[in-house]
Order: C-alpha cells, then structure tokens, then sequence
DNA sequence: TCCTCCTTGGCATTGAGTGCCAAGTTAGCA
DNA sequence: TGCTAACTTGGCACTCAATGCCAAGGAGGA
C-alpha cells in the first residue's frame, strides 16, 4: 500500500518474476519446470524468490486466496432480498478485477493441466467458503439444519457451478466475460432444476 | 485378488503400515509426521514404503481416487427415472463399503486438519467427477447448455452437499451413517430451493 | 553523516519422491 | 527335490521444494 522506493520495487520484481514464470509454465509445462530455471530467467536469487513467493503454486495465483474478504464486500454490497444465486455470482464478478485479464485464460489453462495447481485452485475456493458461508446463510436462514451446513453448500455449489462454466468457458476461447456469466448462469439452473 | 503368498503379505504389510501410520497422525499430526517415523514404526524400509504408497497422502485415501468405476456401476444400477439427486445418493452409498467403518471418522478428522489431506480430498472427487458426469448428463439431458457443463455442475453440486453435510457429521459424533444421508438431504434441499 | 530497518543471497538442512542395483524370496516346472 | 524365472526388498544416491540462519548492503530518517 505504502509507495517507498521498497514497496515499488517489490512490485516490479514480483511482476517480472510472474512474466518469465508464466511464459516457461505454458512452453514446458508447470510440474516440470523447476523453481531453479524460474529464478534463472528472472535473474534473482533461488532464495528471495521464496521470499516474494511462498510457494511455487502462488506464482500462479498470487495472493487470490486470501482475497475471501473482498469477495465478501461484493456480496455485502448486493441488495438483501436478491435471489442468493445472482447475489453470489455477482460478487464473484469482482475476480476479473484482480486478475490480470491478459493473464486470466493463460492461468486457466494451466490449471486445468497441472494437479498441483488444481489441489492449490480448490484449496483456494476452500478459504473463500469460510468467509462467505455465515453471510449466505445469514441471509438464507438454515431452514432447520444444524448451522453451517447451509451455507457451507451454497457456496461450495456456486463455486462448483463458476469452475465447471469457466472448464467450459476456456474450452471454447476464454475470452468473453459475459459469455462466462451466462454459462454459470445455465450450470446453475441446471442445478436447481435437476 | 489374487491369493498368493505375496498377494497376501503384500495385503498383511499395507494393513500394518495404514495402522502404525494413523496412530502417529492422530497423535502427532499428518504434516509432522514424517515418513521415516511412520516406516519406522511400521519396521519397513523407506524404499519400500513408496512401493507400497505412491504418497504419504495415499497412506490415509488408499485407491479411493480410482475407485470412480465402482460409484458408476452404482450409479446404473439405479433406474433411470429415478430423480438425479436420489440416485447420486444412493450411489455414493458404496463408499462406506469402500472404507473400513472403523477407520471413516478417524480419516475425516485428518482430512479436515490438513491442508495436504483436503488437497488430496478434492483431487480425488474431481477425477470421481470426470467418471461419473457422462453418465449424470445422459440422464438429465443438456437442457440446451454446451454439452459436459450440465454433468459436471451437478456431480460437483452433489460432492460439495456430501462434503459440507460431512463436515457437519463429524462435528456432531459422526456416528450414525444414516444421519449422514440424512444431512446429505438438507444441503441438497437448501441448494434446490435457494 | 550515522544509525536503524529491511532486503538480499549464499549455505546448510529437512522432507518427499524416484532411479538403479545387488541380494533375497516365491512360484512354477522338471 | 532342485532349478530357474519372476518378483520383492532395502540401500544408496539423487532431484526438487521449502526453511532457518547469517553476513553484507541499500533505503530512509535523525
């Protein structure tokens, strides 16, 4: 947040690294490039690499698992007596913000590819669950089940929904976002008409 | 399957490793544990070990990940018109047959309070999802969506109910199998009426 | 300018997982 | 029973991700 000479060269760094990274992930692959030749082409030390990045998986995804709350806020933001589906799928629209949009179908298809990214990708929907679930069901009511079970699965379900459109989604082009809004939609109507 | 002596002891050793392995986890924790102690404990070698168990997470999932085949040939065997929801219930009905009874609370325990382990968790419902969506979406048809995305919404739906519905099983004893199908029920429900 | 805070990169270490090989065990067959 | 082929075992060395520790150097305020 703070802008000292420090803080902006973080940034730059983190993003050089991310670039050289993406671009050696989608020529050979994301398990059988070692963190080693990502360090080398981004001419920075084996060690500060793991400093800037946790782990080799949050190149990928950067710190969008702990962006929960600012999902949160979205669906704060939604009026109270909107249908629960379109309140989440419209607080989910807030992701194409912090992504990359050059970046986002490049991801995609990495993650799809790689089991690593993928365990990494619904860990992430995981962490997101916790934060939103007591929202949902604040609004839903739990209709008589033990608390938490509601929420828990409307939300494990939209996100269910969002992954299955957006596998659809890069499958024919991953480019319009609105196309991926009414792909939800309908695996979300398919849903709840079973 | 078959019995000869190797079969046997093959069998007899992967027992007692699964036994010496989940006493330590409990104990001690699945990601403090590590694998020299757990083959130790076990009196094997570390070699043989990663013979015997691709991964330190297949220790505690065994085949489940592969086992997708077995929940379609439940799946079926339900008739046709039965309504989609009740029949991936049903289905899902063969993994208690699937996991030694004793062993199931102990293991959903783990799964929870590893990151690893609920990785794994999700990976293997996802390689589950791929097996069982064809079969979802001949039944209920594509209902005009691009074809895959009805089959996979709904298998990942029905996973995520039985995920949530056994979060809260295990928080509540997580004794009783018919408590489980029953909780099962109400997130579906939940979802369905949203 | 000096002093403090923070970053950097090198080194050593841990822990999971794999290839290779020599030695031992089992199964089928004469 | 004895021989051979098939298979298993465990030891060793290795790769790769990840972490702790430490000395050196740049940034920023007094």
């Amino acid at each position: 947040m703070s802008d000292r000479l420090w803080d902006r060269t973080r940034r730059r760094v983190q993003e050089e690294v991310v670039d050289a990274a993406l671009a050696l992930f989608l020529e050979h692959g994301f398990e059988e490039t070692t963190v080693d030749q990502v360090v080398a082409a981004a001419g920075i030390s084996r060690r500060s690499f793991f400093r800037y990045f946790g782990t080799k998986e949050d190149i990928v995804f950067g710190d969008l698992a702990e962006q929960g709350p600012v999902i949160l806020e979205a669906l704060r933001a939604r009026p109270d007596d909107e249908p629960i589906w379109d309140a989440l799928r419209h607080a989910f629209g807030v992701l194409s913000t912090l992504v990359h949009p050059r970046r986002g179908a490049a991801i995609g298809r990495l993650v799809t590819s790689s089991p690593a990214l993928r365990a990494a990708h619904l860990e992430k929907h995981l962490r997101w669950q916790q934060v939103l679930a007591p929202e949902v069901e604040r609004r839903v009511g739990t209709g008589g089940a033990p608390p938490g079970l509601v929420g828990e699965a409307i939300v494990a379900t939209a996100l269910a929904c969002l992954d299955a459109a957006t596998t659809t989604w890069l499958g024919q082009g991953g480019d319009d976002l609105d196309e991926l809004a009414r792909l939800t939609d309908l695996a979300l109507a398919a849903v709840r008409s079973g």
